[in-house]
RNA sequence: GGAACUGUGGUGUAGUGGUCUAACAUGCCGGCCUGUCACGCCGGAGAUCGCGGGUUCAACUCCCGUCAGUUCCGCCA
């Protein structure tokens, strides 16, 4: 049933055609969106990258194409001949881009036909995440999909233009790498000519980059996929694209004036959006502090409010306990939140007990006075101050968290964004663009005890703290920044070490020998003795910038081929296993576990 | 590693222990129709209710397990 394309050259986009077209003959190709059969004339919408265009069957006109259009069924791929007009008084359909003309069709060539899709091919569907990823390519098909990934190719040739504009080399890093310490879980491939040794899929290009900067590349950029096995979000896939920069000679400034300029620059390519430089920048800890998040969302208000000293001075055992054990006791004022059930209010203290809250603590602002729980426990002047201090109006309700910092500022960071969702606080047209900087150097990790780089462990310290280094690691800052974007993280990076001397500290105080600090590192504490010029970088999420630039809730919408949550790849059953054969060239034996 | 939600014709859903011999919409197939655009009208086909076990006189429905998808916690320098 299938015919050759021979002979047929397409001469024009179905969603390209215009009234000023009229009269033209031309060549479609596409696919068949919708066909409407009236019996004495058939209607079919055609369907490619560009748009819609409606196409008119007539016997008059199409002779004995006619008969060839009754066969035809959804996603049939058609060759159209035919005549651009005017659509007749009172035909026109505003809802379409080409509303005002159709083809009058003079010839129709199948050049394949379809079986019928199992879900229909039109954006907003409401189909099973498992179907659309099954037969990805109808769900590429659709236009919002097609839209999604022509944004994500603006952005890159956008991303490439800029960096060129700038001075910046595109370099490519290699794919099979080391394995190395300290972050996630590395992808690892065997190596089949060195038995017992694996490379491992790079996490990032992060020791290369800096290479290329001792080796004078001064500025380098590359738009590189990246590897973690770590498990899924809708916003983390196994495998995701990095537009990762570094740059000679700069200082902190530099780099996010830099980046600020191309963020501006990408908006306007991509969306045509003006956006405002320079961003404001808060501290680690004023993000921490007032929003329980070092990815702060600053589209609306709703800051914690620390009442340690209130509740120091009642007789609320639970908060006295906490605060006499190094705890925190926050709030937030839930605005308008005051007509809340017993059972929402359970709702809510479910939701903070996910991380880690042991219980919520509330104050009911009601016509005379307040209704709580915990009322009895507060004196009339500590419960004013307690209203003073969130300029709680009636209707409102105060939500307590108690716990230690960490756990503080997890779930009431997390509880302001459920309220801020459920009182409609968020304007969703708003980009509030934020640098988060001054992080803390270190962290403690519990487990091992002992303290683990917060960003990596190339971050420079900034220079004042660095006689505090051994003596007082936890009060150290970094030269670290992110980039975030309506309260998600799209880009990270720091100012590097660039000198040998301190790099070792940084090594030893995380814990390497010196010997696995050369044994993993000896190249880059090599590299730095032969003139390592200063240098800084960024990377940035390509994968989320897209997605937020297009309003999508998952990473999935915005690349071509995801994987699911369990990391698999259910249109090609990726991974799979693989031959014996296979195996023993890697000198590889499976020891898997009984069934 | 853990928690929650979901799984019923191709698709999206309804059905919370017994006329369920599984309903509705849409899609699909056939017929009619020259101005529709989610065309309309008439007729038809299509489901062992994710899989395995259990409880019960009786299970789509309750219980246990398991698989898959999604969201989240841990994890993600």
């Amino acid at each position: 049933m299938a015919e050759g394309i021979s002979g047929l050259k397409r001469t024009h986009g179905c969603g390209e055609l215009d009234a000023v077209n009229q009269g033209e003959k031309v060549v479609l190709m596409g696919w068949v969106q919708r066909r409407r059969d009236h019996g004495g004339l058939i209607f079919v919408d055609l369907r490619d990258r560009s748009g819609l265009v409606q196409v008119v069957f007539d016997p008059q006109i199409s002779g004995n194409y006619f008969q060839k259009a009754e066969a035809v069924r959804n996603e049939y791929v058609l060759a159209v001949t035919g005549q651009v007009g005017i659509r007749p008084e009172g035909t026109v359909n505003p809802n379409m881009a080409t509303g005002e003309i159709e083809i009058y069709a003079e010839a129709l060539h199948i050049l394949n036909t379809s079986k019928t899709p199992p879900f229909y091919i039109e954006d907003g569907i409401d189909v099973d995440e498992l179907l659309r990823l099954k037969y990805r390519y109808l769900d590429l098909r659709r236009p919002e999909m097609q839209q999604a990934m022509i944004a994500r190719h603006k952005t890159t040739i956008a991303i490439r233009t800029f960096m060129d504009e700038h001075g910046f080399l595109e370099i490519e890093t290699p794919m099979l790498a080391n394995s190395t310490p300290e972050g996630a879980r590395d992808y690892l491939v065997p190596s089949r000519v060195h038995p017992g040794e694996f490379y491992a899929l790079p996490q990032s290009p992060q020791q290369f980059k800096q290479i290329l900067m001792v080796a004078g590349m001064e500025r380098y950029f590359q738009v590189v996929r990246c590897f973690r096995d770590e498990d899924l979000r809708a916003d983390r896939q196994p495998e995701f694209t990095q537009l990762d920069i570094e740059m000679s000679f700069v200082n902190r400034d530099d780099v996010l004036f830099l980046m600020e300029e191309m963020t501006a620059y990408l908006f306007k390519k991509v969306l045509n959006v003006e956006i405002i430089t320079p961003f404001p920048r808060i501290s680690y800890e004023e993000a921490m502090n007032k929003y329980g998040s070092d990815k702060p969302d600053l589209r609306f208000g709703l800051e914690l409010v620390d009442v340690a000293d209130v509740a120091a001075e009642s007789n609320f055992q639970v908060f006295k306990n906490i605060l006499a054990a190094g705890g925190q006791v926050k709030g937030i004022n839930a605005v308008g939140c005051g007509h809340y059930s017993r059972k929402e209010l359970d709702d809510l203290t479910k939701m903070v007990a996910i991380y880690g809250a042991k219980g919520l603590a509330w104050i009911t602002v009601e016509e005379n006075g307040v209704k709580s729980p915990i009322a009895k426990f507060f004196s009339e002047d500590q419960i004013n101050r307690l209203l003073d201090r969130f300029h709680a109006q009636k209707g409102d309700v105060l939500l307590f968290v108690a716990d230690k910092p960490s756990i503080v500022a997890d779930s009431l960071g997390h509880l302001r964004l459920e309220i801020a969702k459920r009182q409609n606080l968020i304007d969703n047209n708003m980009l509030n663009f934020v640098w988060v900087v001054d992080f803390p150097l270190l962290e403690f990790d519990d487990e091992e005890e002992r303290w683990v780089a917060k960003h990596h462990m190339f971050t420079s310290p900034r220079d004042e703290d660095l006689p505090i280094l051994e003596t007082n690691p936890g009060q150290v800052k970094a030269k670290a920044y992110d980039m975030v974007l309506n309260g998600v993280e799209i880009g990270g990076g720091s100012i590097r070490i660039h000198q040998r001397e301190i790099q070792e500290r940084l090594f030893n105080l995380i814990g390497f020998t010196p010997e696995e600090a050369r044994e993993k590192f000896g190249f880059m504490l090599e590299a730095f003795e032969y003139g390592a010029p200063p240098h800084g970088g960024i990377a940035f999420g390509i994968d989320r910038l897209v997605m937020l630039m297009l309003k999508k809730d998952s990473i999935r919408d915005v690349i071509a081929f995801p994987k699911t949550q369990s990391a698999t790849d259910l249109m090609i059953k990726a991974p799979g296993p693989v031959t014996p054969k296979q195996l023993r060239e890697l000198h590889i034996k499976l020891n898997m576990p009984k069934k």
